[in-house]
DNA sequence: CGGTTTATTGAAGCCTCTCAATATGAGTGG
DNA sequence: CCACTCATATTGAGAGGCTTCAATAAACCG
């Protein structure tokens, strides 16, 4: 309900990766069981505020109101291709890229949940948490972002990030909203109780 | 059934990154729509020969079928920590980790479809693919490859591949094999149709 | 047997990392 | 309100991993 979490992997190494990051309103375990059997843990990166909702309960919520089940499906489908275009990000963009990207799929994201005014929103999250998001290391984090608060893009201040020019921020992160296009999604309906 | 494939994205500056690999016995869309709607089209990598299964069929199986939803589920939940992993990759391993890892994960999935024998498989796949894939430049992965086989622990010729020392591999790729518990996994029960 | 794809090699340069030090800010207790 | 402490942010310098460009060798294909 309130602050931002994340699921990582820590390797043998030391270093962290950050999967994914769950913030206000997102549902850390869509259809229950998927987290769990992973093993990658799902950490706080500020203090929190969750709803706990009992498998039994959300399973049958779901089945009574098909509008819930669509909602879960969508989330899913939603969550998951986030998770791949991060996956394009670290594979593909520059470091530079990789900031202006994350920084609009935040405003995308946090927009969804009416976090985000007049294209300022707040990030309460600490310049090595970015870095393990992002894959890099905190001190070129520091840079980069310093580079893209020279070049008049954005500022960022007391945690408050304030987007000054969002079609030069999408042009830099080489944002395309495919995400954007779920409206009429209806999935496969979902089978049976898996009992076997 | 046979051959390779990937879901794959272009970005506008022409780079490709991999997402994800399909080998024989995979299933590309486990629930129907989920790759439908984000936009990431699904290539070949080799040449193919696939089964089609029409949604209502499988819909249909999969509800009469409680072994087959459940299966359904694991491959799911299967595939996502498979791209979970590949993310830790993109970003916390270094180039020779990740193709050591790649390496593993090859030979634990084609394991599974008993397409390993004395830990040697096939892998008819390029070098720039293996690059678009593990977000390097071809260049790279052919040096990293060198150094792999004069390290001793693998051969790879004529497309195939050979691990000499399975151990050494999975220290050199940081693998944890965390998806080996799958075993006893038993999700929550699938909500009903989704209709609205 | 040519023609095309793929693999390999070399050299130069940049992006990013690591190490290390300093500055800034937030919180705490006096 | 200040001194102290700790986490975070910033800066510098050097090194290294990886990339790009470009050329050559090898393998594949009809």
């Amino acid at each position: 309900l309130d602050g931002w979490a994340c699921r990582y992997r820590v390797l043998e190494n030391g270093k962290r990766q950050i999967i994914s990051l769950f913030l206000p309103g997102d549902i850390c375990e869509p259809f229950g069981a998927l987290p769990r059997v992973t093993g990658y843990p799902i950490g706080a990166l500020t203090p929190l505020r969750v709803a706990w909702l009992p498998l039994e309960d959300l399973s049958r919520a779901a089945r009574d109101y098909p509008s819930l089940n669509k909602a879960l499906w969508w989330d899913l489908l939603l969550t998951e291709t986030l998770v791949h275009e991060g996956m394009v990000s670290l594979g593909r963009r520059s470091a530079m890229e990789r900031m202006a990207y994350l920084f609009c799929e935040l405003h995308f994201r946090l927009s969804l949940v009416d976090l985000v005014r007049d294209d300022v929103f707040d990030m309460p999250v600490t310049q090595a948490d970015i870095a393990d998001l992002l894959g890099l290391s905190s001190v070129h984090v520091n840079r980069s972002l310093q580079e893209l608060r020279g070049s008049g893009i954005i500022s960022l201040r007391w945690q408050h990030l304030e987007i000054h020019r969002v079609s030069a921020l999408c042009d830099l992160a080489l944002w395309d909203p495919i995400y954007l296009d779920f409206g009429d999604v209806v999935p496969m309906a979902a089978p049976g109780a898996a009992t076997g």
